[in-house]
Order: structure tokens, then C-alpha cells, then sequence
DNA sequence: CGGAATCCCCGAGGATACTG
DNA sequence: CAGTATCCTCGGGGATTCCG
């Protein structure tokens, strides 16, 4: 029994964590942004309305099914709107909430920072490499 | 050879995407900040200096891997500085550089965002689960 | 104490094919 | 046009073991 107390101690610690982590909203916010494709698909939306064969063809590397994925997620958490106009065919729009809108001084925020210091980085990235040969 | 054109262009229009996009800084800073383990590690170093071993206990859920492994990223992306007291048995210290430091207001701004619209988006969740039973 | 090395599993996500 | 469904691979990351 107890040789295996202390394993068990660690995964259940780990879950509990996990549980909480799982809670905290700056980790929700953090894996929605961090998606691969999140960002860009906002981005892409920034500047109006976008049809989805449109945002398909602006985000070159996308599959159909990270695209439509994507989107579903960010309509579901309120970020983005969906329109469909039942012609023939079929036509849909996709649109930033102004939740979505909300974020988007988040969005320069990073990129600020990052085109601020990514050189330090890179720099830091060299010396580290050169050091630790 | 005209039959896998198609396939074959489609692959390597994602493939230059993925070259393109790896370069972007803010991307890179998104790789990073989205880590499930980065922002823990920069939290709990931003009261100051911290041993491996408090490190691993203040953040229950990690394994020694990923501990390491983060570390030894933010180390050599120049956000964290490692000192090593050889004593016995040895002693490390691991603490936020500079860079480091300017790295934080955004993980605060982050924060912010999150706590402040979460329940917007837990809204639109419920909403949207409900609309689409 | 503070790691490095190895094994192994699980799930994210791309390719492909089909549909209203 | 705008998806949905299925299959399959590849690597992130936990558990475990060994080292200075």
C-alpha cells in the first residue's frame, strides 16, 4: 500500500492542479490566443466582415478543418459572429463581436512588445548557444 | 505529374506559410507566453529569486521535466538568469532578467482581459450550447 | 539537490473524401 | 460554397531511472 502512496500523492496533487488551473481565466484566455490560429484568424477579421472562402485564402496554411474548428470556437466564446445568407449558394460572413473588438488592444500589446524585444531575445538566443557550445 | 500538382501546391503553399510564419515575432512571443508552464514559472519568480526546488513545489502540478525544460527556454531566451552555487550539495538560484521583468505588464494586461471579460465569454458559452442543443 | 536520458502514450491536427 | 466525417501520423509531455 504505502510503496505506492507517494506516485499516487504526485498524480493526484497533479490533478487537483490541473483542475484548478483549468479555472483560472488568464489560462483560458492564454490557450485561446496561443491556438495557431487564433490570432490570425482575428487579424483577418479586423479589418470587417469576411466570408469563410475568403479567410481560407488570407490565412494561406490553414486546413478546412482548423479554419472551421477555429471559428467555431471563437463564435462560441462570443468573439466572433455568424452569418449565414441562405442563397444559392450558400454564403457565409464572419465578424468580430465587440468582445472580439475587446481584444484586439491585447493582440497589439503582444505584437508590440514582441517586435520591442524580440532582437534581445534572438541576441540572448545566440549568446546562450555560444556559451553553452 | 499534372494529377498531384494540386495536392503538391497546396503543400508546399503550407509549408512556405509555416517558414513565413515561424519568423514572425509575435508569434514567437505567443509560442512562449502559451506554454502551459512559462507564465507559472515568470509568476512565481516575480517576488524574486527562486530555488529549483521551491520553484517545483510552488508549482504543484510540474514534473521535473517540463521544469527543466522551461527553465532552460526562458533561460536562453534571456528572461530568466540561472546561478549556480556549487556548495554540497549544490544550490541554484533562478531569477527574472530585466527582460524578463519588461515581459510582465503584459502578462498582467493579460490577466486583466480575462478577469475582466471571462464571464462575457462564459456567457456566450452557455448561450451558444443552448442554441445549439 | 538539480538535473539528463529513456521509454511510451495520447491527442492535436493534416489529408482525404463526402454532403446539403 | 461551406462545411462534416474519418483516418492516421507525429511529437509534446508524463513516468521512471540514472548521474555529478
Amino acid at each position: 500500500m504505502a510503496t505506492q502512496t507517494a506516485a499516487e500523492q504526485r498524480e493526484e496533487a497533479r490533478k487537483a492542479f490541473d483542475a484548478y488551473f483549468s479555472q483560472c481565466p488568464s489560462r483560458k484566455l492564454l490557450d485561446r490566443l496561443s491556438d495557431k490560429w487564433v490570432t490570425l484568424v482575428l487579424t483577418a477579421l479586423q479589418a470587417g466582415p469576411c466570408r469563410y472562402s475568403d479567410l481560407a485564402r488570407r490565412i494561406a496554411g490553414v486546413s478546412q478543418k482548423m479554419l472551421t474548428q477555429t471559428l467555431r470556437v471563437l463564435e462560441r466564446d462570443g468573439l466572433v459572429s455568424r452569418t449565414l445568407t441562405p442563397s444559392v449558394p450558400v454564403r457565409v460572413d464572419y465578424e468580430l463581436t465587440p468582445l472580439g473588438e475587446s481584444l484586439m488592444p491585447l493582440v497589439a500589446a503582444i505584437k508590440s512588445w514582441a517586435e520591442a524585444h524580440i532582437e534581445d531575445v534572438e541576441r540572448a538566443r545566440e549568446h546562450y548557444d555560444a556559451v553553452n557550445a
